[in-house]
DNA sequence: AGCTTCGCCTGCTTGC
DNA sequence: TGCAAGCAGGCGAAGC
């Protein structure tokens, strides 16, 4: 195999340095705003259990967070039981303020929002528009999946991380409480990192991206890094704030609300980077498969354990 | 209970 | 050129 691979790039999926970014850059735009009216088209768009969309109308939004790769925006003063709206972005879904004005961040005209690069090869707006938020003397907040992964969740504030399976993030993880996580768990670490339970806001990409720096093959068992919890969690913090300071990676048509690229893709070490040499030691990267997921990895800087040391 | 596999959904890429 | 199959991926459900 001569030179690298012409890798078929996936888009890059919103994890916890893109949500992250999107409601830094959300939060100055509807903080504060009152719901006119809000429509979803799509009824299976609705986590089970959820409200209706329509029923944040006359709420009042206290502010926008983040819970692992959820945006979730708290609201007050609307009907009972309204107190929070919980969007996932699932892999394709976008929040789209298109005309905004003030606060700062998401200024996107419509013309602009029109304009953009296609998103996952569709445009904004169109049969991908699925949700939208009017507020009171303000601007709008589109959703819009083309591939409908994402989700939306209207309902009370009370156990909302245990009802949609958020676990901690890695910034609200201590090391001896994610070793506890991690104990007598079989299970590869690429898996578990996934699972948003354990622990939340990592995705595929900066899974891998993790488990280089911090030295571990993704196929050794949750239990046999349960002592190098430390070293897995410094450089999970390091790698996504980094990653945050990037506005997050852009391989193809991820795009911040206000339409910018993220950065992140030029750190990348190991994702995407398959039959690549490792900048570290000059090995070729290897992409396998865990738990049916593609998985990146230096086979020199990651030693395999001891079971699949065979390959 | 823990772990793996499947299927959802859509658009792009690959192969015939 | 056109069409079908394959692939990607978060995550819940089903299966082991």
């Amino acid at each position: 195999m001569g030179g690298p691979q012409e890798s078929n790039e996936e888009d890059s999926v919103p994890e916890l340095p893109e949500v992250e970014t999107v409601v830094r850059q959300l939060a100055p735009c509807i903080e504060g705003r009152t719901v006119r009216r809000a429509t979803l088209r799509a009824r299976d768009l609705y986590r089970s259990g959820s409200l209706s969309l329509a029923s944040v109308r006359a709420s009042r939004v206290e502010g926008v967070e983040r819970a692992g790769k959820a945006i979730v925006i708290r609201l007050g003063g609307g009907l009972p039981g309204v107190e929070m709206l919980v969007v996932h972005l699932g892999m394709t879904g976008r929040v789209v303020v298109p005309g905004a004005t003030g606060g700062g961040m998401p200024v996107m005209e419509p013309a602009v929002a029109g304009s953009l690069p296609p998103f996952a090869g569709v445009a904004y707006g169109g049969r991908h528009r699925h949700g939208r938020i009017v507020f009171v003397g303000g601007p709008e907040l589109w959703y819009v999946d083309p591939r409908r992964f994402g989700y939306l969740f209207v309902g009370p504030a009370d156990g909302l991380r245990d009802r949609l399976h958020i676990g901690p993030d890695p910034f609200e993880l201590t090391a001896r409480a994610m070793s506890a996580r991690l104990r007598g768990r079989k299970a590869p670490i690429k898996s578990l990192l996934l699972n948003q339970r354990v622990i939340s806001g990592i995705g595929n990409i900066y899974a891998d991206e993790i488990l280089y720096h911090a030295g571990m093959h993704p196929l050794r068992s949750g239990a046999s890094v349960e002592r190098d919890t430390g070293i897995l969690l410094r450089r999970a913090r390091t790698v996504l704030r980094r990653a945050i300071q990037h506005r997050g990676t852009t391989l193809r048509d991820y795009r911040t609300p206000d339409g910018r690229r993220g950065s992140f893709q030029s750190c990348l070490l190991v994702y995407a980077r398959e039959g690549e040499r490792c900048r570290r030691c000059g090995a070729r990267i290897r992409k396998i498969v865990v738990a049916g997921r593609g998985t990146h990895f230096c086979p020199g800087c990651q030693r395999a354990p001891r079971r699949a040391r065979a390959r």
